[in-house]
DNA sequence: TTGTGTTTTACGACCTCC
DNA sequence: GGAGGTCGTAAAACACAA
């Protein structure tokens, strides 16, 4: 049943996951192992992140020149951030493939392994490293699925390694709506399909909206009200951004 | 060890837009 | 009609307390 539809639809997907994931755990670049990404012990899941809902304009500018976060991962760009600063029109987000080259050096150098990643852990600061405790999960996922599947095979879905969501969470962090030039370029570079991107950013999203919510709620329940407004999640709305975005790729 | 709660992938249903 | 959006949900993976 689901075998049927998915590999009707997207044959390529799960094949490769297959191959991908009897190999994988790691996947092709992948990634040698985990530990690379010692430092990163989970992109400390975005310090701001869980307090977009204090200020509408948290993201500033639809979602971008946010980047400089990065060095809240141990990642701080290499690559002159796209923005206004650089006449980019904003929420096009979207960085020119040097810019993601930058950071993901082609196949030939030392693959996806950014140097920058290897940030020591104690440069971190206390609060980064009390997150890190809380994203252990993030090192222990990649070894801890040797066989991945989904559900459309023996399992139910696979876990992608600390390499795919790191890459994901930037991109993510620097753009909330992936464009179709990104989501096929991550996809070639992460050994993923673009289905699997884009229902990663799909399920970001929630993520985030969810986390937003309950944060509200909190700040509700604390008395405090909210600063931030229904919907302000979304400063492009789907169908636009991806019209704006996609044309502009 | 086990029970429980949370998070992470993946999907279907439905909607909007071109 | 196809693509991508949200929403709701299933189930694996994981963390953690008892």
């Amino acid at each position: 049943m689901y075998v049927g539809y998915v590999l009707d639809k997207e044959g390529t997907m799960y094949h490769q996951g297959t191959v991908r994931r009897s190999s994988i755990n790691m996947p092709p670049q992948n990634f040698i192992s985990a530990p690379q990404y010692s430092d990163y012990a989970g992109y400390h899941h975005v310090p701001n992140m869980e307090c977009h809902s204090q200020a509408t304009g948290t993201w500033g500018p639809p979602y971008g020149g946010q980047r400089e976060d990065w060095g809240a991962y141990g990642l701080a760009p290499q690559a002159p951030l796209p923005g206004p600063a650089n006449n980019l029109p904003p929420g096009q987000g979207s960085f020119a493939s040097q810019d993601y080259t930058a950071m993901n050096p082609p196949p030939g150098s030392t693959g996806l392994q950014p140097a920058p990643q290897s940030v020591p852990v104690s440069e971190e600061s206390p609060e980064t490293e009390r997150r890190s405790n809380s994203y252990q999960w993030m090192r222990k996922t990649a070894q801890s699925t040797s066989t991945g599947k989904t559900r459309t095979k023996d399992k139910y879905r696979v876990v992608y390694t600390d390499h795919q969501r790191l890459e994901l969470e930037k991109e993510f962090h620097y753009n909330r709506y992936i464009t179709i030039r990104r989501k096929s370029e991550l996809a070639l570079n992460l050994g993923l399909s673009e289905r699997q991107v884009k229902i990663w950013f799909q399920n970001r999203r929630a993520k985030e909206r969810k986390l937003i919510k309950r944060k509200m709620a909190q700040s509700d329940g604390s008395g405090s009200s909210g600063h931030s407004e229904p919907g302000s999640l979304s400063p492009l709305p789907p169908r636009v951004s991806m019209n704006v975005l996609s044309s502009l790729s």
